[in-house]
DNA sequence: ATTTTTATTTAGATAGGTCTAAAAAATAAG
DNA sequence: CTTATTTTTTAGACCTATCTAAATAAAAAT
């Protein structure tokens, strides 16, 4: 039996080591869990006692291959729920997470099997992050922050790395979107501000933007 | 702030007491809830302390209207998210209470909202129960146990008393469903056994099932 | 190579929900 | 009415997940 709290925390230690499998700092996690480094290390203690993590004293966390298969898992659920609610219930992009936060924890084989089948098969979720099959195999989105484009490149946006309700709600109020082309005119060295073009409309971006955003040649 | 424990207690004693008003006893309520009656006593405290529920010492425990509402709240996303599972993901109606238990304590206004409206604001779950309104008013349906029925009478199935796995794959055995018509044919003094007739077959069925059966009059 | 700073772990406390065992109240029997 | 039985409550303990404060190890600075 795993917690709903054993969960959340085998999902961040995925998501700050890459794919789980880089070792994570105990205050790194603690920050992403919200709570003190103590808490932090007794979980681990848990995590590595079930076998879901990797653990030695003062060397951070890493998860075992169970581990990375119960994180999937989890991810698979949290971005099938996010595109029904998009796709069925007329949420938008930024009004998802909190509900797929909770929606993840949901324990259903056939519920999952049946919302995939459902909402047809989605390969990618709202953001643009792939959805792993019920295997744990997703494909690699091949991809750019917006901050590493070149100069005269033409991209297509494919996804974003912040998917806070702000960051998500500055691009619908500049109409940029999954799908949406952008041409890289001007990096401004100063700065690491980027001039962009959408539709034939320029637009200045920041550097915080740029590095939040994802892109893909065109 | 409100636990999914704190919520399944007072949903249990909705579910005992009619719709709560009625006083509900601990040894009840811990045997509902598959605790201990000194959990039970001290959940009732704590209810009692945040105002959903009416207490005495030794004089059983109901729902204040706050807890009503509360109650109300999550039979009627209880209910929603049965009707989705069956709607439209396939399942049977004996597949969807253990799921439908998980589903009910997710908070969203928005999510139960549009869930609402994509299943085109159904009034009744897959068992016949009526579906409250979000301002937790819903129909009384009118119904009759099979045992309470007239020999002789035309009736049509509506509910179930018992929604229990081995009762609902009993009564899809018997091509019994909610709409079904059902004559009574003939109700025996001896054991409570009834002769029944759907589409022209005949059924003996047990007091049991009679008593867990809800019927209309047709 | 010490000293200082930072990161991490441990110790002890608290809150929610559960349990067993024992005490107290209410109900049933004699 | 008094005793026995059942129901309910209380007392004390445990487990999970959290915290603060203190101890220890690792890393950085001098
Ligand atoms: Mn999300
Ligand atoms: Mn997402
Ligand atoms: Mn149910
Ligand atoms: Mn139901």
């Amino acid at each position: 039996m795993i917690t709903l709290t054993e969960e959340n925390y085998i999902k961040a230690i995925f998501h700050l080591g890459k794919q789980g499998s880089a070792t994570v700092s105990t205050n790194a996690l603690a920050e992403a869990m919200h709570t003190k480094a103590s808490s932090a290390t007794d979980m681990i203690k848990k995590l590595a006692e079930k076998n879901y993590a990797n653990y030695k004293k003062y060397q951070g966390v890493s998860l075992t291959a169970e581990g990375k298969l119960v994180a999937l898992n989890i991810i698979r659920k949290h971005r099938l729920w996010e595109v029904f609610l998009v796709d069925k219930l007329n949420f938008t992009w930024d009004q998802v997470h909190d509900v797929a936060e909770q929606l993840e924890h949901i324990k259903s084989q056939k519920l999952i099997d049946e919302l995939d089948a459902f909402l047809d098969f989605p390969t990618h979720d709202p953001h643009g992050d792939p959805i792993p099959d019920k295997h744990g195999k997703f494909e690699h989105v091949e991809k750019t922050s917006l901050s590493n484009a070149k100069e005269g490149g033409s991209y297509v946006c494919v996804g974003v790395n912040d998917s806070s309700v702000d960051f998500l709600k500055y691009l619908d109020n500049n109409d940029i979107a999954l799908g949406t082309t952008i041409k890289v005119l001007h990096k401004e060295p100063f700065d690491h501000s980027i001039k962009i073009a959408i539709d034939g409309r320029e637009l200045m971006v920041s550097q915080v933007v740029g590095k939040n955003l994802y892109l893909k040649e065109n």
